[in-house]
DNA sequence: GTTGTAAATTAGGTAAAACTAATTATGTAT
DNA sequence: ATACATAATTAGTTTTACCTAATTTACAAC
Protein backbone atom coordinates (compact mmCIF):
# COMPACT_ATOMS: atom_id res chain seq x y z
CA UNK A 1 0.00 0.00 0.00
CA UNK A 2 1.65 3.19 -1.38
CA UNK A 3 1.63 6.12 1.31
CA UNK A 4 1.65 9.83 0.82
CA UNK A 5 4.56 12.00 1.31
CA UNK A 6 2.03 13.41 4.21
CA UNK A 7 0.89 10.35 6.04
CA UNK A 8 4.72 9.06 6.31
CA UNK A 9 5.21 12.18 7.92
CA UNK A 10 2.58 11.20 10.47
CA UNK A 11 4.24 7.72 11.28
CA UNK A 12 7.62 8.57 11.80
CA UNK A 13 6.31 11.00 14.47
CA UNK A 14 4.00 8.75 15.57
CA UNK A 15 6.62 6.37 16.45
CA UNK A 16 8.96 9.05 18.13
CA UNK A 17 6.25 10.59 20.16
CA UNK A 18 5.36 6.92 21.09
CA UNK A 19 9.80 6.41 22.17
CA UNK A 20 9.48 9.24 24.80
CA UNK A 21 5.74 9.18 26.20
CA UNK A 22 3.45 6.92 27.16
CA UNK A 23 0.69 8.33 25.13
CA UNK A 24 0.35 9.67 21.96
CA UNK A 25 -2.01 12.05 21.86
CA UNK A 26 -3.35 14.55 18.99
CA UNK A 27 -2.56 17.77 20.85
CA UNK A 28 1.64 16.08 21.06
CA UNK A 29 1.06 15.24 17.25
CA UNK A 30 -0.14 18.87 16.53
CA UNK A 31 2.75 20.10 18.36
CA UNK A 32 5.33 18.42 17.07
CA UNK A 33 4.24 18.80 13.59
CA UNK A 34 3.49 22.44 13.80
CA UNK A 35 -0.52 21.76 12.23
CA UNK A 36 -3.87 22.14 13.81
CA UNK A 37 -5.28 19.66 16.03
CA UNK A 38 -8.23 20.18 13.37
CA UNK A 39 -6.09 18.85 10.83
CA UNK A 40 -4.30 16.29 12.23
CA UNK A 41 -7.82 14.52 13.72
CA UNK A 42 -8.69 14.37 10.18
CA UNK A 43 -5.27 12.65 8.96
CA UNK A 44 -5.51 10.44 12.14
CA UNK A 45 -9.00 9.44 10.72
CA UNK A 46 -7.48 8.58 7.50
CA UNK A 47 -4.96 6.32 9.10
CA UNK A 48 -6.52 4.37 11.59
CA UNK A 49 -9.03 3.59 7.97
CA UNK A 50 -6.12 2.51 6.38
CA UNK A 51 -5.50 0.45 9.48
CA UNK A 52 -1.93 2.41 10.05
CA UNK A 53 -3.04 3.01 13.36
CA UNK A 54 -5.28 2.69 16.40
CA UNK A 55 -6.76 5.82 17.83
CA UNK A 56 -9.44 7.01 20.79
CA UNK A 57 -9.27 9.88 22.53
CA UNK A 58 -8.07 8.15 25.76
CA UNK A 59 -5.32 5.68 24.21
CA UNK A 60 -3.89 8.35 21.63
CA UNK A 61 -2.93 6.97 18.55
CA UNK A 62 -0.71 3.56 18.50
CA UNK A 63 0.77 2.56 15.33
CA UNK A 64 -0.22 -1.07 14.44
CA UNK A 65 1.77 -3.74 13.15
CA UNK A 66 2.06 -2.42 9.10
CA UNK A 67 2.10 0.95 10.63
CA UNK A 68 5.35 0.50 12.81
CA UNK A 69 6.90 -1.11 9.54
CA UNK A 70 5.95 1.68 7.69
CA UNK A 71 7.78 4.01 10.17
CA UNK A 72 10.77 1.71 10.67
CA UNK A 73 10.88 1.98 7.10
CA UNK A 74 10.82 5.89 6.52
CA UNK A 75 13.45 6.19 9.98
CA UNK A 76 16.02 4.20 7.88
CA UNK A 77 16.42 6.17 4.51
CA UNK A 78 16.34 9.10 6.78
CA UNK A 79 19.15 8.00 8.83
CA UNK A 80 21.12 6.26 5.87
CA UNK A 81 20.95 9.88 4.19
CA UNK A 82 21.81 11.20 6.69
CA UNK A 83 24.99 9.17 6.77
CA UNK A 84 25.59 9.49 3.49
CA UNK A 85 24.82 13.28 3.41
CA UNK A 86 27.84 13.78 5.92
CA UNK A 87 30.21 10.85 4.89
CA UNK A 88 30.05 11.56 1.33
CA UNK A 89 28.80 15.04 0.45
CA UNK A 90 30.96 16.58 3.67
CA UNK A 91 27.82 18.01 4.84
CA UNK A 92 28.16 19.05 8.81
CA UNK A 93 26.00 16.80 11.10
CA UNK A 94 24.11 20.08 11.91
CA UNK A 95 22.98 20.55 8.13
CA UNK A 96 21.12 17.38 6.96
CA UNK A 97 18.18 16.79 8.66
CA UNK A 98 16.33 19.25 6.67
CA UNK A 99 17.70 17.70 3.42
CA UNK A 100 16.93 14.00 4.67
CA UNK A 101 13.53 15.17 5.55
CA UNK A 102 12.74 15.31 2.07
CA UNK A 103 15.21 12.18 0.84
CA UNK A 104 13.50 9.84 3.12
CA UNK A 105 10.50 9.97 1.40
CA UNK A 106 11.99 8.74 -2.28
CA UNK A 107 10.33 5.54 -3.14
CA UNK A 108 12.22 2.98 -4.63
CA UNK A 109 12.30 -0.93 -4.09
CA UNK A 110 15.73 -1.54 -4.17
CA UNK A 111 17.29 2.14 -2.90
CA UNK A 112 17.10 1.48 1.04
CA UNK A 113 19.15 -1.97 0.46
CA UNK A 114 21.95 -0.54 -2.43
CA UNK A 115 22.23 2.90 -0.30
CA UNK A 116 22.95 0.83 3.03
CA UNK A 117 25.72 -1.48 1.08
CA UNK A 118 26.98 2.15 -0.59
CA UNK A 119 27.77 3.32 2.75
CA UNK A 120 28.88 -0.14 4.15
CA UNK A 121 25.85 -1.41 6.19
CA UNK A 122 26.18 1.55 9.08
CA UNK A 123 24.63 1.02 12.24
CA UNK A 124 24.83 4.37 13.14
CA UNK A 125 23.69 7.76 11.91
CA UNK A 126 25.98 10.78 12.41
CA UNK A 127 24.04 11.76 15.18
CA UNK A 128 24.76 8.44 16.88
CA UNK A 129 20.95 7.27 16.33
CA UNK A 130 20.77 3.71 15.33
CA UNK A 131 19.78 2.52 11.98
CA UNK A 132 16.52 0.15 11.92
CA UNK A 133 17.53 -2.88 9.75
CA UNK A 134 15.92 -3.02 6.44
CA UNK A 135 13.34 -5.65 8.90
CA UNK A 136 12.86 -3.03 11.72
CA UNK A 137 15.38 -4.53 13.86
CA UNK A 138 17.36 -1.57 15.59
CA UNK A 139 21.05 -2.59 16.76
CA UNK A 140 21.58 -2.33 20.64
CA UNK A 141 23.93 -0.14 20.87
CA UNK A 142 25.65 0.41 24.31
CA UNK A 143 25.58 4.53 25.26
CA UNK A 144 25.93 4.46 28.74
CA UNK A 145 28.90 4.38 31.06
CA UNK A 146 28.63 1.90 34.05
CA UNK A 147 30.03 5.11 35.51
CA UNK A 148 26.68 7.34 35.50
CA UNK A 149 24.49 4.22 36.70
CA UNK A 150 22.60 5.03 40.30
CA UNK A 151 22.46 2.27 42.57
CA UNK A 152 20.13 -0.09 42.12
CA UNK A 153 20.15 0.50 38.24
CA UNK A 154 21.11 -2.60 36.06
CA UNK A 155 22.10 -2.98 32.55
CA UNK A 156 24.47 -5.23 29.94
CA UNK A 157 27.67 -5.16 28.92
CA UNK A 158 27.76 -3.41 25.58
CA UNK A 159 30.82 -2.05 24.84
CA UNK A 160 34.37 -1.27 26.32
CA UNK A 161 36.18 2.30 25.27
CA UNK A 162 39.88 1.00 26.75
CA UNK A 163 40.69 -2.53 24.54
CA UNK A 164 44.40 -2.63 26.40
CA UNK A 165 45.52 -5.95 27.42
CA UNK A 166 46.14 -5.10 31.32
CA UNK A 167 42.32 -3.55 31.34
CA UNK A 168 40.64 -6.64 28.77
CA UNK A 169 42.77 -9.32 31.43
CA UNK A 170 41.54 -7.81 34.55
CA UNK A 171 37.96 -8.19 33.06
CA UNK A 172 38.16 -11.54 32.31
CA UNK A 173 39.95 -11.97 35.91
CA UNK A 174 36.17 -10.72 36.77
CA UNK A 175 34.17 -12.95 34.39
CA UNK A 176 32.88 -9.57 32.92
CA UNK A 177 32.67 -9.40 29.24
CA UNK A 178 30.07 -8.67 26.71
CA UNK A 179 26.45 -9.37 27.59
CA UNK A 180 27.16 -9.71 31.13
CA UNK A 181 24.59 -8.16 33.01
CA UNK A 182 25.82 -5.89 35.75
CA UNK A 183 24.07 -4.01 38.97
CA UNK A 184 25.13 -1.49 41.08
CA UNK A 185 24.93 -2.28 44.68
CA UNK A 186 26.62 0.45 45.88
CA UNK A 187 28.32 4.20 45.27
CA UNK A 188 31.02 5.20 47.37
CA UNK A 189 31.40 9.11 46.91
CA UNK A 190 34.90 9.64 48.08
CA UNK A 191 36.11 8.08 45.13
CA UNK A 192 33.62 6.96 43.26
CA UNK A 193 34.26 3.18 43.20
CA UNK A 194 31.40 1.00 43.26
CA UNK A 195 30.08 -2.62 44.64
CA UNK A 196 28.54 -4.05 41.37
CA UNK A 197 27.00 -8.05 40.76
CA UNK A 198 28.36 -9.48 37.32
CA UNK A 199 25.94 -12.07 36.46
CA UNK A 200 24.13 -12.38 39.97
CA UNK A 201 27.26 -13.78 41.23
CA UNK A 202 28.85 -12.34 44.47
CA UNK A 203 29.72 -8.23 44.90
CA UNK A 204 32.65 -7.02 43.79
CA UNK A 205 34.02 -3.08 44.28
CA UNK A 206 35.69 -1.94 40.88
CA UNK A 207 37.45 1.63 40.77
CA UNK A 208 36.14 4.76 38.65
CA UNK A 209 38.97 3.95 36.23
CA UNK A 210 36.87 0.84 35.48
CA UNK A 211 33.73 1.87 35.44
CA UNK A 212 34.98 4.73 33.07
CA UNK A 213 35.64 2.76 30.39
CA UNK A 214 32.74 0.28 30.25
CA UNK A 215 29.66 1.16 28.23
CA UNK A 216 25.84 -0.66 28.73
CA UNK A 217 22.85 -0.94 27.18
CA UNK A 218 20.47 0.10 29.41
CA UNK A 219 16.60 -1.82 29.49
CA UNK B 1 11.15 32.23 -5.87
CA UNK B 2 10.35 28.40 -4.96
CA UNK B 3 8.60 26.25 -7.04
CA UNK B 4 6.32 23.07 -6.04
CA UNK B 5 6.86 19.94 -7.25
CA UNK B 6 4.49 20.29 -10.47
CA UNK B 7 5.89 23.34 -11.56
CA UNK B 8 9.48 22.37 -11.56
CA UNK B 9 7.97 19.09 -13.68
CA UNK B 10 6.12 21.70 -16.33
CA UNK B 11 8.97 23.66 -16.75
CA UNK B 12 11.32 20.64 -17.86
CA UNK B 13 8.99 19.79 -20.11
CA UNK B 14 8.41 22.42 -21.38
CA UNK B 15 12.73 22.66 -22.22
CA UNK B 16 12.84 19.48 -23.45
CA UNK B 17 9.87 20.09 -25.96
CA UNK B 18 11.57 23.30 -26.95
CA UNK B 19 14.48 21.42 -27.63
CA UNK B 20 12.62 19.26 -30.62
CA UNK B 21 10.41 21.10 -31.93
CA UNK B 22 10.16 24.76 -32.91
CA UNK B 23 6.66 25.40 -30.86
CA UNK B 24 5.29 24.14 -27.68
CA UNK B 25 1.76 23.36 -27.56
CA UNK B 26 -0.59 22.75 -24.68
CA UNK B 27 -1.34 19.63 -26.40
CA UNK B 28 2.57 18.53 -26.73
CA UNK B 29 2.96 19.21 -23.04
CA UNK B 30 -0.67 17.80 -22.08
CA UNK B 31 0.76 14.31 -24.00
CA UNK B 32 4.20 14.98 -22.75
CA UNK B 33 3.12 14.93 -19.10
CA UNK B 34 0.15 12.48 -19.43
CA UNK B 35 -2.18 15.54 -18.17
CA UNK B 36 -5.76 16.58 -19.45
CA UNK B 37 -5.44 19.76 -21.20
CA UNK B 38 -7.33 21.03 -19.14
CA UNK B 39 -4.91 20.94 -16.23
CA UNK B 40 -1.88 22.14 -18.54
CA UNK B 41 -3.99 25.41 -19.14
CA UNK B 42 -4.55 26.43 -15.57
CA UNK B 43 -1.25 25.55 -15.29
CA UNK B 44 0.61 27.14 -17.75
CA UNK B 45 -1.64 30.17 -16.56
CA UNK B 46 0.23 30.06 -13.31
CA UNK B 47 3.75 29.77 -14.83
CA UNK B 48 2.79 32.70 -17.15
CA UNK B 49 1.97 34.66 -14.34
CA UNK B 50 5.26 33.95 -12.23
CA UNK B 51 6.55 35.33 -15.46
CA UNK B 52 8.82 31.52 -15.62
CA UNK B 53 6.97 31.35 -19.48
CA UNK B 54 5.50 33.45 -21.97
CA UNK B 55 2.28 31.59 -23.41
CA UNK B 56 -0.42 32.22 -26.19
CA UNK B 57 -2.42 29.91 -28.52
CA UNK B 58 0.04 31.01 -31.70
CA UNK B 59 3.37 30.49 -29.98
CA UNK B 60 2.45 28.59 -27.54
CA UNK B 61 4.96 27.86 -24.25
CA UNK B 62 8.37 29.25 -24.05
CA UNK B 63 10.31 29.71 -20.88
CA UNK B 64 11.71 33.23 -20.12
CA UNK B 65 15.31 33.48 -18.80
CA UNK B 66 14.46 32.62 -15.30
CA UNK B 67 12.59 30.35 -16.04
CA UNK B 68 15.44 28.26 -18.38
CA UNK B 69 17.45 28.77 -15.44
CA UNK B 70 15.20 26.44 -13.06
CA UNK B 71 14.38 24.03 -15.95
CA UNK B 72 18.01 23.91 -16.69
CA UNK B 73 18.75 23.68 -12.73
CA UNK B 74 16.32 20.76 -12.35
CA UNK B 75 18.10 18.86 -15.22
CA UNK B 76 21.24 19.16 -14.03
CA UNK B 77 19.93 17.64 -10.73
CA UNK B 78 18.33 14.84 -12.75
CA UNK B 79 21.06 13.93 -14.70
CA UNK B 80 23.58 14.40 -11.34
CA UNK B 81 21.15 11.99 -9.33
CA UNK B 82 21.68 9.48 -12.10
CA UNK B 83 25.05 9.46 -12.37
CA UNK B 84 25.31 8.80 -8.68
CA UNK B 85 22.48 5.71 -8.95
CA UNK B 86 24.41 4.08 -11.50
CA UNK B 87 28.22 4.44 -10.50
CA UNK B 88 27.74 4.70 -6.87
CA UNK B 89 24.41 2.64 -6.05
CA UNK B 90 25.20 0.01 -8.98
CA UNK B 91 21.94 0.40 -10.68
CA UNK B 92 21.38 -0.31 -14.44
CA UNK B 93 21.29 2.72 -16.35
CA UNK B 94 17.62 2.16 -17.27
CA UNK B 95 16.05 1.28 -13.75
CA UNK B 96 17.05 5.04 -12.72
CA UNK B 97 15.09 6.89 -14.61
CA UNK B 98 12.16 6.93 -12.18
CA UNK B 99 14.25 7.67 -9.43
CA UNK B 100 15.66 10.67 -10.73
CA UNK B 101 12.23 12.31 -11.03
CA UNK B 102 11.30 12.08 -7.80
CA UNK B 103 15.35 13.09 -6.60
CA UNK B 104 15.70 16.35 -8.56
CA UNK B 105 13.11 18.24 -6.54
CA UNK B 106 15.13 17.77 -3.93
CA UNK B 107 15.68 21.37 -2.57
CA UNK B 108 19.01 22.32 -0.58
CA UNK B 109 21.24 25.25 -1.76
CA UNK B 110 24.43 22.93 -1.53
CA UNK B 111 23.32 19.55 -2.86
CA UNK B 112 23.80 20.11 -6.28
CA UNK B 113 27.45 21.47 -5.86
CA UNK B 114 28.37 18.83 -3.36
CA UNK B 115 27.35 15.85 -5.65
CA UNK B 116 28.69 16.83 -8.72
CA UNK B 117 31.83 17.50 -6.55
CA UNK B 118 31.46 14.02 -4.99
CA UNK B 119 31.00 12.66 -8.49
CA UNK B 120 34.08 13.86 -9.80
CA UNK B 121 32.13 16.74 -12.01
CA UNK B 122 31.06 13.92 -14.96
CA UNK B 123 30.13 16.18 -17.91
CA UNK B 124 27.80 13.03 -18.91
CA UNK B 125 25.01 11.03 -17.19
CA UNK B 126 24.92 7.56 -18.14
CA UNK B 127 22.65 7.84 -20.52
CA UNK B 128 24.91 10.32 -22.09
CA UNK B 129 22.80 13.23 -21.97
CA UNK B 130 25.57 16.22 -20.68
CA UNK B 131 24.84 18.06 -17.43
CA UNK B 132 24.23 21.45 -16.88
CA UNK B 133 26.93 23.36 -15.11
CA UNK B 134 25.45 25.22 -12.27
CA UNK B 135 25.85 28.88 -14.55
CA UNK B 136 23.34 26.81 -16.90
CA UNK B 137 25.95 26.11 -19.40
CA UNK B 138 25.72 22.22 -21.46
CA UNK B 139 29.32 20.81 -22.41
CA UNK B 140 29.18 20.69 -25.82
CA UNK B 141 29.28 17.02 -27.09
CA UNK B 142 30.78 15.07 -29.86
CA UNK B 143 28.30 12.81 -30.42
CA UNK B 144 27.82 11.45 -34.12
CA UNK B 145 30.04 9.71 -36.34
CA UNK B 146 31.58 11.45 -39.27
CA UNK B 147 30.26 7.65 -40.97
CA UNK B 148 26.75 8.57 -40.11
CA UNK B 149 26.56 12.09 -41.57
CA UNK B 150 24.22 12.86 -44.62
CA UNK B 151 25.20 14.35 -47.48
CA UNK B 152 25.68 18.24 -47.53
CA UNK B 153 25.71 18.17 -43.07
CA UNK B 154 27.99 19.83 -41.62
CA UNK B 155 29.82 19.41 -38.25
CA UNK B 156 32.64 20.35 -35.81
CA UNK B 157 35.52 17.63 -34.86
CA UNK B 158 34.88 17.03 -31.01
CA UNK B 159 36.95 14.04 -30.57
CA UNK B 160 38.51 11.08 -32.09
CA UNK B 161 38.26 7.18 -31.20
CA UNK B 162 41.58 6.23 -32.10
CA UNK B 163 43.98 7.59 -31.02
CA UNK B 164 47.16 5.48 -32.32
CA UNK B 165 49.91 7.80 -34.08
CA UNK B 166 49.64 6.49 -37.12
CA UNK B 167 46.24 7.64 -37.36
CA UNK B 168 46.54 11.41 -35.69
CA UNK B 169 49.54 11.81 -38.62
CA UNK B 170 47.07 10.92 -40.77
CA UNK B 171 44.93 13.83 -39.91
CA UNK B 172 47.48 16.57 -39.49
CA UNK B 173 48.10 15.17 -43.44
CA UNK B 174 44.61 16.38 -43.76
CA UNK B 175 45.06 19.25 -41.51
CA UNK B 176 42.45 18.11 -39.64
CA UNK B 177 42.23 18.69 -35.93
CA UNK B 178 39.17 19.40 -32.83
CA UNK B 179 37.32 22.08 -34.15
CA UNK B 180 37.59 21.24 -37.73
CA UNK B 181 34.45 21.97 -39.83
CA UNK B 182 33.61 19.54 -41.89
CA UNK B 183 31.04 19.10 -44.86
CA UNK B 184 29.83 16.14 -46.71
CA UNK B 185 30.09 16.61 -51.02
CA UNK B 186 29.05 13.48 -51.50
CA UNK B 187 28.97 9.62 -50.23
CA UNK B 188 30.23 6.76 -52.21
CA UNK B 189 28.16 3.25 -51.61
CA UNK B 190 30.03 0.77 -52.83
CA UNK B 191 32.85 0.85 -49.85
CA UNK B 192 31.27 3.92 -47.78
CA UNK B 193 34.26 6.51 -48.24
CA UNK B 194 33.46 10.36 -48.57
CA UNK B 195 34.52 13.18 -50.12
CA UNK B 196 33.91 15.90 -47.63
CA UNK B 197 35.81 19.30 -47.27
CA UNK B 198 37.73 20.41 -44.29
CA UNK B 199 36.94 24.23 -43.22
CA UNK B 200 36.22 24.65 -46.96
CA UNK B 201 39.14 23.66 -47.94
CA UNK B 202 39.25 21.89 -51.62
CA UNK B 203 37.70 17.92 -51.44
CA UNK B 204 39.44 15.20 -50.15
CA UNK B 205 38.22 12.11 -50.48
CA UNK B 206 38.31 9.64 -46.95
CA UNK B 207 37.95 5.81 -46.38
CA UNK B 208 35.39 4.66 -43.73
CA UNK B 209 37.63 3.50 -41.51
CA UNK B 210 38.20 6.93 -40.98
CA UNK B 211 35.24 8.59 -40.92
CA UNK B 212 33.93 5.82 -38.53
CA UNK B 213 36.64 7.15 -35.78
CA UNK B 214 35.87 10.62 -36.24
CA UNK B 215 33.14 12.15 -33.74
CA UNK B 216 31.29 15.42 -34.46
CA UNK B 217 29.46 17.90 -32.89
CA UNK B 218 26.21 18.69 -34.85
CA UNK B 219 24.73 22.25 -35.47
C1' DG C 1 -20.31 19.89 42.68
C1' DT C 2 -19.37 23.89 40.02
C1' DT C 3 -16.09 26.18 37.32
C1' DG C 4 -12.12 27.01 34.46
C1' DT C 5 -8.94 25.45 31.25
C1' DA C 6 -6.95 22.39 28.10
C1' DA C 7 -7.87 18.85 24.73
C1' DA C 8 -10.67 16.89 21.33
C1' DT C 9 -13.94 17.36 17.95
C1' DT C 10 -17.16 19.25 14.40
C1' DA C 11 -18.42 22.22 10.67
C1' DG C 12 -17.21 24.64 7.06
C1' DG C 13 -13.66 26.68 4.05
C1' DT C 14 -9.27 27.23 1.07
C1' DA C 15 -5.45 26.26 -2.21
C1' DA C 16 -3.11 23.19 -5.31
C1' DA C 17 -3.44 20.31 -8.92
C1' DA C 18 -5.71 17.27 -10.99
C1' DC C 19 -10.26 15.81 -13.43
C1' DT C 20 -14.82 15.60 -16.94
C1' DA C 21 -17.79 17.61 -20.08
C1' DA C 22 -19.13 21.23 -22.93
C1' DT C 23 -17.80 24.98 -25.91
C1' DT C 24 -15.08 27.80 -29.04
C1' DA C 25 -11.34 28.47 -32.27
C1' DT C 26 -8.25 26.95 -35.88
C1' DG C 27 -6.76 24.77 -39.81
C1' DT C 28 -7.13 21.44 -43.58
C1' DA C 29 -9.42 18.91 -47.17
C1' DT C 30 -12.70 18.64 -50.47
C1' DA D 1 -16.80 27.99 -48.71
C1' DT D 2 -18.23 24.52 -45.86
C1' DA D 3 -17.43 20.82 -42.99
C1' DC D 4 -14.69 18.09 -40.06
C1' DA D 5 -11.14 17.20 -37.01
C1' DT D 6 -7.97 18.82 -33.82
C1' DA D 7 -6.56 22.21 -30.41
C1' DA D 8 -7.64 25.50 -27.01
C1' DT D 9 -10.51 27.10 -23.62
C1' DT D 10 -14.21 27.51 -20.04
C1' DA D 11 -17.02 25.90 -16.29
C1' DG D 12 -17.63 23.18 -12.75
C1' DT D 13 -15.96 19.09 -9.72
C1' DT D 14 -12.77 16.21 -6.92
C1' DT D 15 -9.07 15.04 -3.70
C1' DT D 16 -5.50 16.04 -0.44
C1' DA D 17 -4.06 18.38 3.22
C1' DC D 18 -4.32 22.06 5.29
C1' DC D 19 -6.93 26.08 7.80
C1' DT D 20 -10.32 29.01 11.34
C1' DA D 21 -13.94 29.27 14.42
C1' DA D 22 -17.18 27.24 17.30
C1' DT D 23 -18.45 23.52 20.24
C1' DT D 24 -18.04 19.61 23.21
C1' DT D 25 -15.57 16.75 26.41
C1' DA D 26 -12.38 15.81 30.20
C1' DC D 27 -10.32 16.83 34.12
C1' DA D 28 -8.30 19.43 37.90
C1' DA D 29 -8.93 23.13 41.43
C1' DC D 30 -11.46 25.09 44.70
Amino acid sequence: MKKTYSEENYLKTIYHLGKSESKVSLKAIADALENNPASVIDMLRKLKEKELITYDKTQGAILTSPGEIAALDIIRKHRLWEVFLVEKLNYDWDEVHHIAEQLEHIHDEQLAKKLDDFLGNPEFDPHGDPIPASNGKMPVYANKRLSEFEINQTGTVGSVRDTSTPFLKYLKQLNLGLGSKIKVLDKLDFDQSMVITIDDSEPKTVSSKMTDNILLITA
